[in-house]
DNA sequence: TCGTGGTTTTTGGTATACCATACGCCAGAC
DNA sequence: GTCTGGCGTATGGTATACCAAAAACCACGA
């Protein structure tokens, strides 16, 4: 009897069980709770506890104190021997900070974007611009949040650097958890239609000079807004 | 009887017995050797084996395994389950874009130095260009290097943003980590000099455009000389 | 000689027990 | 009443034993 490797059938039964470790889960679920945390939760229960965590997931603590050693190299909780683990809220200044990297890694995404974007991404960008303004009335400020994001994310894809969208994407997850982040889009949408417009025109001729200089300055925008208006915490 | 705070004291007896944790030592070790590794061995022993090092370092596999994770998180090392840990070669692709990050990164430092250096600081960065431009007969290219990353940490360092600076810190090690590192520096210190008092000018005027620009064609043409002329393994 | 099947070994993943220290409680002295 | 010192408890750190899967090895047969 000649056994097919596996990689030649069309079964492919595998995800079953969601074939992660119980680390990857542990971090997963950990990860995703923080964030729930941060928006609903109002300032109780900072604490987290590893046995008792251990005891609601239902696996040991090894897998999850290496799921929690990953968070806390991350940046989302702090391990204090002997003490507790406690989740970060991020300050102001970090946040501030956060922006300003974000600035400076998407014009450069910008800038490379002019010599490596294909028709189709230009398309894309295009497209995000578009359906954008159209859905004007209608949006909320929620579903701006995310189309703004997918127009920042699509830029920096097309600038073909996997290590800055990489970056970023950790930037946008530390933002996404940010309680009042609706104070990001706050009276901005109309003035980032336009820039939005204006940054796509200058991709599309190719300008780098011009399409870095305008994400930078969009970007570095919204800094000073959030550096005035924004109170955290 | 007045007990006066410790704080008032000098005494300060305190650092006895390096008090870190087992996991972070091991971490500080695994680090140094892995970067001696790719310095000196030769393509040999790629592999780490957890009871292996475990044996070497007198610790239990637990907080070794903890450390090794780290290093994993940071690309250092790669963990496949049940296959064994590799010592993880950068790309040269991978190269080029952790330098394309450091050029978006430090010229945004340097726009935001433009703003908030101190005097000192720039007094200190025309010291590193001058001791430089001195020493040319002198130096070799090891500590031209060494004085190199000075200079652009310098410059990091005066644009007050923590996280620019710990990002950028995390891709020079990995630079160092890079075998022919020393390419890097071939027949580029004497264009280096005459680009970092460039540099230096611009900041002391003052001109955030002029500067961040300065910075950013210097590392960029880093990029490129690497692109061009650089074989990684 | 080559391949084939099972068995042993290696290796990272997980569970669990124990350790050491920071904190809180409480009794006792002044 | 307040401060002090011991002692118990909570909590992260560490050691160790076991598990499962992958790889290596080996014997056997065509």
């Amino acid at each position: 009897m000649v056994t097919l490797p596996v990689s030649d059938t069309q079964l492919k039964i595998a995800p079953i069980g969601e074939g992660l470790s119980l680390k990857a889960r542990a971090y997963e679920a950990l990860k995703a709770a923080i964030l729930n945390m941060n928006i609903y939760a109002d300032e109780a229960e900072l604490r987290l506890d590893e046995r008792d965590l251990s005891a609601r997931f239902g696996v040991s603590r090894t897998p999850l104190r290496e799921a929690l050693a990953q968070l806390d190299q991350e940046g989302l909780v702090k391990i204090v021997a002997r003490r507790g683990i406690f989740i970060v809220r991020k300050t102001k200044g970090e946040i501030l900070e956060m922006i300003t990297v974000w600035a400076a890694l998407e014009s450069m995404a910008a800038r490379l974007a002019c010599r490596d974007a294909t028709q189709d991404e230009l398309a894309e960008l295009h497209t995000l611009v578009d359906k954008f303004s159209q859905d004007e009335v209608a949006r909320q400020m929620g579903e701006y949040s995310e189309a703004n994001i997918k127009f920042h994310q699509a830029i920096i894809r097309a600038g073909k650097c996997a290590l800055i969208g990489d970056i970023c994407n950790g930037l946008f997850f530390h933002m996404r958890a940010i309680r009042q982040r609706t104070i990001f889009e706050q009276d901005r949408a109309k003035r980032s239609i336009v820039d939005h417009t204006l940054i796509v025109e200058a991709l599309e001729a190719r300008d780098a000079e011009t399409a870095e200089r305008l994400v930078r300055e969009h970007t570095l925008r919204l800094r000073d807004h959030v550096e005035r208006y924004v109170r955290v915490d």
